[in-house]
DNA sequence: TTGTAGGCGTTATCAA
DNA sequence: TTGATAACGCCTACAA
């Protein structure tokens, strides 16, 4: 019952009296075939309901056309938006996509690469954990001759391809935005880790305050963990300073969401007295009664191309490996939580 | 340079001068093996940096330790949050996952699933697009012998596990505590698809409608399609009524914001003359300045509990197929778009 | 155009 | 306890 013993081409070729060379080279489009015989095949590997064995086919290729991701979380609206671009664009190259999480600890990301590699993926795609410091396990991966991309939290290792946005820029830009609504103390909470993305982003806003002449206060600059209740702390502290800021520059949105809420708390009237901006255009950053101004990092479209700049690597002759650093462009969507009107 | 030949059991069998069956013996814990040979190629496997190669495993047991996940979409919170319970719960066992998406169309589901049975994955999680109709292709990954799980959108198929919340109490839950609420003329925007959560939710709302004596009001259930424009329009279309509701139940919480906005348009206060219920529990429902009361469907949990009715039935003798329903208690979260301090 | 044979890396069976 | 061998399903030189 249920039977269903796997068909292959062996029982194709022996109901067809031809070899299974035969039947494997009309069922791969090989040219030395004849018509007649093709046809036939590809007739008779229906009616068997014949399914060619990924598995074998890899074993033999050293292919699997699976391609491994790491992400820290894979149910972040930033990260599962990326593996989304990712998969809609390998797909119709007959790529399946596996995934992985890091929960942002090193340890993790080493194992995964590790079986992920075991397993023969044909690509790895990652971002980083922000405790990756070292760059060994990467290394690894290219030993192995195993193409690599970074996305979004890229390291600085020769010979890996990324694709990011342009942190630096996308903290200019909210930092002049706020600027030109009038504030003059902007303060940054900052990401709590050493990943390039909050340097670049903190880089960007010293760049905006220097180009319109305002002083940088290092007391306005705070390292906060990406979490709501690290914004209503920061808030806190920042308004126990003499000089209070008159608007808030946080390098994520549950952080600029805890400071709007503690700004709330104190009756601070936004974007009135002070202008509030996130990052990462979180989905709920517009639904809110006071949406939120915030950077989008166009995850979907980051996947996208990270899967680009694999497949034009894979047409490549193999051994030729490729370094290609894509950095898109960031968007800013301005909303009423910095929005006084003024351009 | 680079180098990076793939080392395999026969090399070390080679350097250590026993057969290659030895080699795999000891490094599969094979108990027929002296401890000193064990060791010995335990340690010149690791200097050798020795990979075992999962491929070659997989064509020889037919097992891949590779699942596959189909949802419609990946990047929506509640199947990104479902998956990564399944990832979790399966990875200490060795398993990978695969993911691939519906986007809400049969056709693709059918693609996904004979791609994903290809490949030979050992196990196949599902939720239904809301465009599946009939159980074909379903029955194909029976007749393959792969175990199946549907998670919140099941299909009734004879065979297959699910893992579900209890959609018809969950409703109930809701409307019981709107009308706790003082409500009398419950409104309740459905979805629109034939998918049995809806049914069942639309179920509970009327068992709670009935149980405290209300009458069932046909003007008053609408189909909405998960979006915020069809919350909008329900509302309106809701307020040509003579006599309006003064509550509203959406199946989704797109839809219950949606109508949110519509109603604070129309001035309309919430929750004093109006009370608001969503489902889902998405991110966004409690950031809101108003929060939405809302249904929580404990995603990874089910996706954990999707995970071990598989693994059960892994250990199970394989040819037996076990059929497991779970369904697990909602979480009602109320929150002020209803919460008129009434109990 | 088609067939034969060997091998991808493992593991399981049967002998030794 | 260990070794030789076949097999998983497919592909591809090489021969015919």
């Amino acid at each position: 019952m249920s039977g269903k013993e796997k068909v292959t081409i062996y029982d194709i070729s022996k109901k067809l009296n031809v070899s299974a060379a035969t039947v494997s080279r009309a069922l791969n489009q090989n040219p030395k075939i004849s018509v007649k015989t093709r046809e036939l095949v590809a007739k008779t590997a229906a009616e068997m309901n014949y399914k060619q064995n990924r598995l074998a086919q890899a074993l033999k290729s050293g292919r699997t056309n699976n391609i491994g991701v790491i992400v820290p979380y894979i149910n972040r609206s930033f990260f599962s938006s990326v593996i989304r671009g990712i998969e809609e664009e390998l797909r119709p190259h007959g790529y399946h996509v596996i995934i992985c999480q890091s929960h942002e600890e090193v340890s993790n990301e080493v194992e995964q690469i590790n079986t992920l590699l075991n397993t023969q993926i044909d690509c790895i795609f990652m971002s980083v954990s922000k405790t990756t410091q070292n760059s060994d396990h990467i290394k690894k991966v290219l030993e192995e001759n195993t193409p690599l991309v970074f996305f979004d939290r890229k390291m600085e290792v020769p010979g890996v391809s990324s694709v990011v946005i342009d942190d630096f820029k996308a903290g200019f830009m909210v930092t002049e935005h706020l600027i030109k609504q009038g504030c003059t103390r902007i303060a940054h909470l900052s990401g709590e880790s050493n990943l390039e993305i909050y340097k670049y982003r903190h880089e960007g806003y010293c760049a905006a305050l220097e180009k319109y002449g305002l002083d940088y206060v290092p007391e306005y600059v705070i390292k906060a963990n990406s979490k709501i209740e690290s914004g209503i702390e920061a808030v806190t502290q920042l308004w126990d300073l003499e000089l209070k800021p008159d608007a808030i520059f946080a390098a994520g949105d549950y952080v600029a969401l805890g400071a709007i809420q503690e700004l709330r708390d104190r009756n601070i009237k936004i974007p009135e007295e002070v202008c509030v901006a996130g990052f990462s255009n979180e989905p709920f950053t517009k639904y809110m009664e006071l949406p939120i101004t915030s950077i989008d990092q166009t995850p979907q479209l980051m996947g996208k191309i990270a899967a680009q700049v694999f497949l034009e690597q894979v047409k490549q002759n193999q051994t030729i490996t490729i370094e290609k650093k894509v950095v898109l462009p960031p968007e800013l969507f301005v909303r009423d939580s910095s929005d006084r009107g003024l351009k």
